[in-house]
DNA sequence: CCAGACGTTGTT
DNA sequence: GTCTGG
DNA sequence: CCAGACGTTGTT
DNA sequence: GTCTGG
């Protein structure tokens, strides 16, 4: 599954990688290196004006319906919508219509799994074995407060497990080629079944282009973001 | 047609 | 145990 | 995802 | 908003 991440050079996120226009991030934008559902993550979508635009959003995915600012802090607080099964998606009430029109990338360049049982679990990171960014099929969302209030948010697509990633956890996020960006973003594409048939190349089904190294048990602590999360610990 | 409801993943 | 917060 | 908290009555 | 149910 995918429940924390980092964006350790957000300079790595090209424009000419990911085909967006324009930027909605914050001038001073620090590298994450412990970043946590419910933060700020870096996402690509195609947004009401039809721009392919780089913005951050909320990793947990808030209905648009929603009548108040309290509704959305209690939906937020109240359910875990940082993933999203592929196989429920087109479904399920809180996301088929992003399913069907309001697909995006999800940016970052390293995931974190845990394996092990409570107390003696060991966290590992995914990254790319050229540490380049990579982007994680997801869905977005934007609530608008009637005093112009907004919250974009997002989840990340989860599906079964590939099977070299099984040592770390069942399942696993859609990780995207490069060649599937364009399908997967396209507003256009709302037939449901269609949708799914742009996830199906799997080009991460293996480990080519991953690799996983074993990190600091720092990294538990969700609010410590240092580098140093991401070397092992001294032996002990 | 209108009225009324309307939420998730993962873990053990 | 369960919820909140990061 | 994991870590850490987890309490009350009354008053302004 | 968008879907379901009557």
């Amino acid at each position: 599954m995918c429940g924390r991440a980092t964006v350790t050079n957000p300079e790595g996120i090209e424009e000419k990688v990911y085909g967006f226009s324009t930027r909605f991030v914050p001038t001073e934008w620090r590298p994450r290196y412990n970043l946590n559902p419910r933060e700020d993550i870096p996402v690509v979508h195609v947004d009401d004006s039809g721009e392919r635009s780089l913005r951050l959003m909320h990793w947990n995915f808030v209905p648009g319906h929603l009548a108040s600012r309290e509704q959305v802090m209690s939906f937020d607080s109240q359910y875990s919508t940082f993933n999203a099964k592929i196989e429920r998606a087109a479904i399920a009430p809180t996301f088929r219509s992003a399913w069907r029109k309001q697909r995006c990338l999800v940016v970052v360049d390293g995931i974190f799994e845990w394996v092990g049982a409570k107390g003696v679990k060991t966290p590992h990171l995914v990254r790319r074995r050229d540490r380049a960014t990579f982007a994680m099929a997801g869905l977005w969302s934007v609530w608008r407060g009637h005093d112009g209030e907004e919250l974009w948010s997002c989840a990340i697509m989860v599906g079964p497990s590939a099977e070299w990633y099984l040592p770390f956890h069942h399942r696993m996020a859609a990780i995207l080629p490069p060649a599937s960006y364009d399908a997967w973003l396209d507003p256009a594409l709302t037939d449901a079944a269609a949708v799914e048939e742009t996830l199906k190349a799997a080009p991460y089904s293996h480990s080519e282009h991953l690799e996983s190294v074993i990190v600091s048990k720092r990294i538990n602590n969700p609010r410590y973001d240092a580098p140093d999360c991401l070397v092992p610990d001294a032996a002990a």
